[in-house]
DNA sequence: CTAGGATCCTGTCAGC
DNA sequence: TGCTGACAGGATCCTA
C-alpha cells in the first residue's frame, strides 16, 4: 500500500516524536516481521530517519539501522503515553499514525495485527501489517547501500531525466507501460496508485507497450509521477490524512486527490467520461477510457 | 536478458 | 447463514 509519498510523510511525522529518542524495549509478535541480523536495537537512540523509494530507513547511535518496508499492509503508529498509548480513541491527539489506512490508527494497541512494537520512554511504536508481507531489517549502517533492494532501486522521480526514463522503457519495450513504472529498479517509490495518476495525467494507457512511446509521453509520464507525489506530500499524505478524523470516524482519505484511482464508474474529471478498471500486470487499474486511448 | 504468472499472508466483500 | 472465489496502495521467485 504505502507508496513514496506516504513513506515520506511517515518519515516527517514520526521524526518530531522519535528523533533523539531511546528505544527501551522491543517485543516481537511475528517471526518474519523482525529480522536482527544478530544486531540489537535495543537501548539504542534514533539519530536519524532517512528514507529511499519506499524504504524508511531508521539510524541509531549503535551503528545499526533498522530499515522499515511497509509493503501492501504496513503501518506505523507511535502514541505518546500520556495521551493513552493503550486507550484507543484517546490517544489521537497524541499520536502519529501512517501507513495502510485501517481502523488500526483507532484502535486498542498492540492488537491482533502488531507485529512489533518498540516501547520508548514517552511513548510506543507499534509496527502492524495484516499481510505480513512487510518487514524491519537490522543492519550496520555502513551497509545499507549494499542492501540488496536499495543497491537495485531507480532512482528518485525528482532525481531522474527524462532520456534515462526513455532509455528504460526501450529495455523493456514489450512490457506495458504500467508494469515498467511499477518496477523498482527502473524508478523509485511509484505503486499502484501513483502509477494510475501519472498514466492519467499523462493520457496515456497502461497497457501501451512502453517501446511504443514517444520521448515527449515519457517525458510526461515522468512529470505526472513528480507532480502526483508532490501534490500527496504537500498536502501531508494525502492518501491517509483526513482517512481518520478528530472524532475517530473514517474520513474521505483518497477521494479529494484521486483522479481515476478506485473511482470506476464517477466520471472523468478532465472530460466527463465514465472512469473504468482494468486488470493491468496482474493489478487494478484505472483509466478514462476517452483520455487515455491505447494506440 | 525480459515477460508473465505464482506466491507470500490475512481479511473483506460479492455472489451463490 | 455459510461457503467460495476474487481481490488487495508490494516485491520476489520461478518458468518460458
Amino acid at each position: 500500500m504505502p507508496e513514496l509519498p506516504e513513506v515520506e510523510t511517515i518519515r516527517r511525522g514520526l521524526g518530531k516524536f522519535v528523533l533523539n529518542k531511546k528505544i527501551v524495549r522491543i517485543e516481537q509478535r511475528c517471526e518474519k516481521s523482525y529480522i536482527a541480523n544478530g544486531l540489537s536495537a535495543e537501548g539504542a537512540i534514533i539519530t536519524g530517519l532517512r528514507r529511499r523509494g519506499k524504504a524508511l530507513l531508521i539510524d541509531l547511535d549503535n551503528n545499526v539501522t533498522m530499515m522499515v518496508h511497509l509493503r501492501m499492509t504496513g503501518q506505523l503508529i507511535y502514541r505518546l503515553i500520556e495521551f493513552g498509548a493503550s486507550s484507543g480513541k484517546a490517544g489521537l491527539g497524541g499520536q502519529f499514525a501512517a501507513g495502510h489506512p485501517s481502523e488500526n490508527f483507532v484502535a486498542e494497541l498492540p492488537n491482533g495485527q502488531t507485529r512489533v512494537f518498540f516501547e520508548f520512554e514517552n511513548g510506543f511504536l507499534y509496527f502492524n501489517d495484516q499481510r505480513k508481507f512487510g518487514f524491519i531489517k537490522l543492519m550496520p549502517t555502513v551497509e545499507v547501500e549494499q542492501d540488496k533492494f536499495i543497491a537495485e532501486l531507480g532512482p528518485e522521480p525528482w532525481a531522474m531525466k527524462d532520456e534515462e526514463l526513455l532509455a528504460k522503457c526501450q529495455r523493456h519495450k514489450k512490457a506495458p507501460i504500467k508494469a515498467v513504472l511499477l518496477n523498482q529498479k527502473v524508478i523509485a517509490g511509484l505503486g499502484n496508485i501513483y502509477a494510475d495518476e501519472a498514466l492519467f495525467y499523462a493520457s496515456v494507457h497502461p497497457e501501451r507497450q512502453a517501446g511504443s512511446l514517444t520521448p515527449e509521453e515519457v517525458s510526461l509520464i515522468l512529470e505526472g509521477a513528480r507532480t502526483v507525489m508532490d501534490a500527496s506530500i504537500n498536502s501531508g499524505g494525502s492518501t491517509m490524512a483526513t482517512y481518520v478524523r478528530a472524532d475517530g470516524t473514517r474520513g474521505d482519505y483518497l477521494e479529494k486527490f484521486a483522479q481515476v484511482f478506485r473511482r470506476e464508474g464517477k466520471p472523468c474529471p478532465r472530460c466527463g467520461e465514465e472512469v473504468v478498471k482494468l486488470r493491468v500486470a496482474g493489478r487494478g487499474t484505472h483509466i478514462c477510457p476517452c483520455c487515455q486511448v491505447n494506440k
